[in-house]
DNA sequence: GGTATTACGCTACGACTCGTAGCGAAAGCT
DNA sequence: AGCTTTCGCTACGAGTCGTAGCGTAATACC
């Protein structure tokens, strides 16, 4: 957040509670409207809060919307399931649940795709919620490693070359099932999800219901 | 496209080129100006037809970017590349380079967004955009399973499931690790993808660059 | 307690885009 | 020819944008 008050700082402070209502409007304002009929003056209307109190803190639109939508990916953990699968299992349908709901679909499709354009909107998004996330990776790896369940990796540079490309495996299959495809990423899609990527396509399919 | 002459029909046709000049235009528009700062008065102008025009052939902004971003993917090509890694790792580099370009990155991920909302655009893009790509992976899929690099499925319930899927995690890797992670999807991701989707995560890693 | 400094709510503003209506002219079919 | 539909152009009300200006409220420092 920007609008943390600096230390040595005399005036006003600023309204920790408006934050809150702007976010949370925000969100309510991408559930009903959508992205593209999202204005700022309704959001600052439904937050009860003056237009140019929003003004001040968020530059745009693609700003507040990146910092209502990264609350949303604050509840993702990470818990020890007992085994790689389980615990990618677990977060995956964290994920899925996260990306069902309204606000996220909407929202968070619209600033990446602005992110195209705008470095600073793109690192604002790497900051708040793509790191995150693959710190996520990086500890169910690590736990992996422990447990002995993945095979050891060498190189440093082809470690942080396999965790970015599970990061974008593991999250681009979730976002396009969600949104492109619009199919939920339900219980029996993430174990089938799962077993390719831990097994690969090669790997001989189980039976259709097969626990 | 909507805009095909009916069979029975009088009066003066709808000029074609006029069609072609709109897209070229929405897609030059897309470089220069991004998917939220894109204007249908803009368009038009550029493609130097009236916005009557353009209201005439299209409802609005998302069916507009919709036609002009498909036209992209009309060049994925499977061809037969001998085996099964060979032919997915040519089909997502070309994948990938389409994405690379910036009227794809600005456009598609905006007006998947705005699909969320939206079903009649949602079915537009699966229609013109997605399922084509699929067409790919049932082709791909079945190439494979002629040359036994598959097991077979028996429950036709479950090759569409796996379908999906693969399509998911193929598209949905590209995609964020073009648009999200903006990292290149270059011959060296490519080549490490492939080998995780076949053979899975738990297969030892070959060396940094081994062939 | 007084004062400086900042945040806040409110109003108003010009600039821009939207999507549509209406008109006369152009282009094809029978 | 006559009919039908498209096209280019202009104009319009409605809505949003982002900012400026003002008086007031809330805190830090003396």
């Amino acid at each position: 957040m920007q609008s943390r008050t600096p230390a040595g700082r005399t005036g006003r402070p600023r309204s920790a509670a408006a934050d809150a209502a702007i976010l949370a409007a925000t969100r309510q304002a991408l559930v009903e409207l959508g992205w593209s009929k999202l204005t700022l003056g309704d959001v600052a209307t439904r937050a009860g809060v003056a237009k140019t109190t929003l003004y001040r803190r968020w530059s745009g639109k693609n700003e507040l919307v990146v910092d209502a939508v990264a609350e949303l990916f604050d509840e993702l953990e990470l818990p020890d399931r007992g085994s790689l699968a389980a615990d990618i299992e677990g977060v995956v349908l964290q994920f899925a649940a996260i990306l069902a709901r309204p606000e996220a679909r909407s929202g968070l499709m619209a600033v990446v795709a602005e992110a195209t354009r705008d470095d600073a909107l793109r690192d604002r998004i790497r900051a708040s919620i793509v790191d995150p996330q693959k710190d996520l990776v990086l500890e169910g790896r690590a736990r992996a490693r422990t447990r002995g369940e993945l095979p050891p990796e060498p190189d440093p540079l082809a470690v942080s070359r396999t965790v970015d490309l599970i990061f974008d495996m593991v999250a681009g299959a979730v976002v396009h099932r969600t949104l492109v495809s619009a199919e939920p990423a339900d219980e029996e899609w993430v174990r089938d999800f799962t077993r390719v990527l831990l097994h690969g396509l090669t790997a001989a399919a189980p039976g259709p219901s097969g626990g």
